[in-house]
Formats: structure tokens, sequence, C-alpha cells
DNA sequence: GGGCAAAATGACAACGTTGACATTTTTGTT
DNA sequence: AACAAAAATGTCAACGTTGTCATTTTGCCC
């Protein structure tokens, strides 16, 4: 492969002065500049990384650890984010999978250590609180999706599920419905009982009475291979003596089996029941007819910002706070009227 | 950072003593041996894999090249599949998307030639005949979900939406059905036009007539932002004055839109209307009620022999053949009677 | 005990860059 | 024309490994 020393004899100059014009630095005089860069086009030079890494420990490559998909994959999301923010900056990926497992986990960062990135984001698929394993290793972290345990000083960002769910709950409150069912998310997620607490705490201030709502639990079990009750909730709330006139649920693919058992009843959305989801995960909220209206979680913006705070981190820079929190706005779309 | 040198200063041999037990290369006497990895562990020493590469031109990292994530996002099964050849294999993995951009790609293939990286899987996020943009980098790759246009010979590996489609036509006319609707894909997708020509050779050859198979066209216009008319194609088909008895869908999401075409129809699934869908996107076909009847994309095989093609390529084994398509089983479930 | 071969270990330079500093050339001012 | 400063360029060693070959040590056989 052609090397610096290579173009450096070709043009004419010295190994150093071939370094200045691949890097830009000044000094170079213009005649010089050119001739050097008509010879890295014709012998097809491209530049060592590694070689630059070992010699100036300066480091352009960011790693990303995901702990495992779940079955909705906003991995993709949150990863695109972080990878489009990378593309924008001039850095390069390495990406690694735990599959939630601690033993691959610590050779993971065993693995980025020995590439010696320059900085890591330990993207969570689903919201939660979490120790990484990084045992010793120092590399600049941020936890995208998840916050550090107390005992953990890594700066995060995550989104706010409970202002998400709060405000959503008002829309639908806002829209006159007071009797209103809740169907929740397994409530090993921390994003399933903020939306949960969030949800009980608004209908309280609206003056709901316990008989006004009606929450059922539609998934529990371990995380991964969760027991599914939604879709027999859902026909139980809604074929029930006194159904509610809005359905909320944990996340869209909640709303996505309401939809079903709700049409599978006869029912009529919004006319009949209104349904809202939470997430806008729009391979299921924009193929629901009607629409889905729900709160969306700012995935892309997880993994942009994330990464962001990351090179802030990496910098040296003090953070303003160390626990970043998102918005979750509420979507309007046709299923609530 | 800890070094070589440190180790070996601090276990009192050489460095290539050191470079031996960390490598696992032979005659090293086990007492040297085990004093050189107790300093290694005391002090904490990770190889730096960017002088090693330098040093040895070997490389262990992969890079993937993924076009543009799709609404139906499977790139996590294939990317899955990679990684896990990838840990399998002891391989680290460089990951860059290009949007579909072809200026961004040239950059993909240039940062990746910098990194001096291995190999590259090119993966499409749909069934296509593609051209990568590599100009004249001459990185081993293998095309995962899509193949070469001929002019190209890299080695492929795509799936058999062919004989997925004629496998599943065959099983819906098994069940005696014999008026079968049929909503497509956007017929710019190589897949949705493999799709669509089995079902009409499977059913020419149960000696069906065209008036017995209605096929709409529910998505076109340009990949990514297409016009999506599958749910007032279902409608149609559905309450027609003489509506099939099964109802095949391009996609899963057709599928789920069908789905909500027929409840709110009144029709029940599979006992008024079968419905089957293709990709056995788990999303969506495993949270339908009844579950829906597909065939399955083989995504994660495609990741994981992709990278192992990969392998083989990189080691300039001659491959038995350049183009390897994996077949689509069909998986039966509750929707179609 | 000596000699020879195998095992074990070490020396050295090389990979491809770049930081630090030196040297040469050019330009501007007196 | 001379001198000083700025611009331009070059020299050299260093980063952290490993391939190649040399040297030393150990073990076995006669």
């Amino acid at each position: 492969m052609v090397s610096i020393v290579d173009v450096a004899k070709a043009a004419g100059v010295s190994n150093k002065t071939v370094s200045r014009v691949v890097n830009g630095e000044p000094n170079v005089k213009p005649a010089t500049k050119e001739r050097v860069q008509g010879v890295i086009r014709d012998l097809g030079y491209v530049p060592n990384m590694a070689a630059r890494l070992v010699r100036s420990s300066r480091s352009l490559t960011l790693g990303i650890v995901t702990d495992f998909i779940s079955t909705t994959p906003y991995s993709g999301d949150i990863v695109r984010g972080i990878q489009e923010w990378a593309e924008e900056n001039g850095r390069t990926v390495l990406l690694a999978n735990t599959n939630g497992d601690r033993d691959k986990e610590r050779e993971i960062w065993r693995t980025f250590q020995s590439h010696r990135i320059g900085g890591a984001l330990y993207v969570s698929m689903y919201h939660r609180e979490i120790s990484p394993s990084l045992g010793d290793v120092a590399t600049p972290t941020v936890l995208v999706n998840c916050h550090p345990e107390p005992a953990n000083g890594y700066p995060s960002i995550e989104p706010n599920d409970y202002q998400g769910s709060h405000d959503l709950t008002r829309y639908v409150l806002e829209r006159g419905h007071r009797r209103i069912g809740y169907i929740r998310l397994n409530p090993k997620l921390l994003g399933a009982e903020l939306r949960l607490s969030a949800f009980r705490e608004a209908v309280r201030e609206a003056g709901l009475s316990d008989s006004d709502v009606d929450i059922r639990l539609g998934m529990e079990g371990p995380i991964g291979s969760e027991t599914n009750r939604v879709y027999s909730q859902a026909q139980d709330l809604l074929t029930g003596s006194n159904p509610p006139t809005a359905l909320m649920c944990g996340n869209d693919e909640i709303a996505f089996q309401a939809y079903l058992a709700a049409l599978g009843a006869g029912l009529r959305i919004p006319e009949d029941i209104s349904i809202v989801g939470f997430d806008d995960f729009q391979t299921v909220s924009l193929a629901l007819k009607p629409e889905l209206t729900t709160a969306a979680l700012p995935y892309y913006a997880l993994g942009y910002r994330g990464a962001d705070r990351l090179m802030r981190v990496i910098e040296g820079e003090k953070l303003r706070e160390d626990h970043l929190v998102l918005e979750c706005p509420v979507v309007a779309r046709g299923s609530c009227k």
C-alpha cells in the first residue's frame, strides 16, 4: 500500500511536508501543496489511521455498546442518530452488542480499549437504570436511554416518560374522557412505571375517582420473554358492562393489539373508543387506521445529542448537568376523539 | 497507557517474550509465561491494535456499509447476524450508513480504507441489484440482501423471494382457496416483483383463471416516501361483490393493514378471510391476532452467513459459488384457514 | 565431561505516521 | 548590500508493536 514515504519521494519533498499537506497545516507554499496533492491523487494515497493513532494517541473512533435489541427495534433510530452525528463530525463508529451478557460486555470494553477508542456510548434498548461493566476501563462514556446507578457518575441522556405520559393523559382528559382504561407495560421497565405514575397523577389532578380508571397489566415476566396478555385484557376492558371511552396504552405495540381487540369487537375508532399509545413507533403508529395518537420518544435525538455530549466529555469539558432528559411530545393523530 | 515495554521491564524479560505470551506463541517456559501473565494482569496491559496493524498489516476489523434503514427496520437482524459472527470469530465491527447518498458512500469506503479494514459487508435494507461506489478501493466485499450488476463481480448473499412466495401460494391453494386477492409491494423493489411473479406462476400452475385472482397495487412511488394505498385497496377487495377467500400480501406490514381493513369490515380472520404476509417481521406477525401465516425472510442468516463468506474471501478462498440464495420458509400460524 | 540439537529468550529494525526542533530560503527594511 | 525576521522545508526520533534472525541456555546422548 502507498505510504507517505512513497508520496514524498514522488513529489520531491520530505515526509513531513506531505504530512503538512494531508493535515492542512499552514505555511506550505501553494505550488508545493498542489504538487503534493497531485501525487496523492495519482498514487491513490490514503493515510493510515492506525499509524496516526500510534504516533499521536488521538483517536477519531467512537464505540457504541448496545445491550440487546428488543422486539421494538428502535436501536435503528438511536444508532442512526449517533451515526449521523459521527459523520457530521468526522468520526468512525465501532458497534458491539452485549445481548445483555455481562461477560460479553466486559470483553467488548476490552476490545474497545484495545482499539484505543476516544469514547463510548452505552445504549440501552429500553429506558432503565444500569451499571455498565467497564471494570477499570477508563473510557469516557455517556449512557443513552438509561441512567447510572447512584454509585456511578456516568453522564446520561434519557427520555422524559413521566412528562410525556402526563401530557398525553391531560390531552385525553381535555377531550372530555372521564372513563379511561390503561394497559400497562411490563412493570420491570422503568419507563412503564414512570408512564403509569404520570397517568395516575394526571387523573387524580383531574378529580377522577378509582372507579373511573381501569388499569390492566398487559405484559409481565422477564424482559425479552414476556407474557403478553394485552389482547385479552383489551377485550375484557372493551366488552365490560361499563367500558371506558378512552384506552391509554403503555406503548404503541400495546395500542396495536388494542386496535385489533376493538375492531374485533365491532367498535369504531375513535367514535366508540379512543385509543392512544406511547413512543410513536411509526411502523405501527402510522400504519394503524386511523393513525395513532401517541407521545413520541425522541430516539433519534437521544442518539444524536448523546454523541454530542460524549464529544464534550472526551474534550474534558465540564457538562452543565450530568443527566439530560429529553421531552416526549404528544403527537395528535386520528385515534383520539 | 501501559505498553509492552512496561510489562517487559516489570517481568524481567524482553518485549518479544511478552509478545510471545500475549499472542500464545509456542516455546515459552511455563514459569516465564505465568510471571508475564501476572504482570499483565497487575499492570492492566491491553495490546494496542493500531500498533499491531501498523507492524503486521493484519486487520481484525470488518466494515458494514448500510444504505438506508427503511420503515421495516430489519437492519437490526441482518446487522445482529453479522455481529454475532464477528464476536464468535474475534472480529470488531465498524458501521457506517450511506443513507442512499453516493458521495457519502465514497467517503465511507475511503474511511474504511484509512482504517485498513480486512473487508466489508455491503448491506442493502431491501432486496435489490446494486453497484457499490468503491471507486478503485480494493477492499474484499460481500453484498448482503442484494446482488451486483452484471458488470460487477462481487460475491453476494440474498433471499429467495420467488421460492418463498411460490411455496406460500401453494400453501394457500392447498387449503382450498380458489379466489385469491394479492396486494403488491412497490414495484421498484426486486423482491416485490419476484414475489408477484411467483404468485402468478403458482396460481397459473394450479389452473386458476384471471378472474380468480385480483391483484392490487398497495405501495408506489420513490422508495422511502411511497404512497400507501394498502388500506383502501384492502377495503375495496374485501367488500366487493365476489370477494376473495384469501388475501396474500406483499409483506407483513401490508398484511397488518389488511387485518385492520378486514376487522373494520366486520370480517373474522381466518373464518371469513384468510390473510398471509411475507417476511415474518415479528413485531407485526406475532402481534396480530390470530398470528400471521407468512414466509420468513432469513435476515439473521443473511448477516451471519454473509460475514462468514466475507471471511473466506479475505482469506483468498475460492468460493464454490459467487451468489448464494437463502430460502424463505413458510411459517404457518393461525391466519390462514 | 563434552558435543550437538532443541528450547528459550533476546536484539534489532521495521511498519507509517507526526511532534519537536533545526535548517534553509525568502522577503522586507534600513 | 546587509541584516533580521518570517516562511518554508527538512531531520530525526518516537509511538507500540512484531518479523526475522541471533544468542544463550538446557537437555540428551555417547
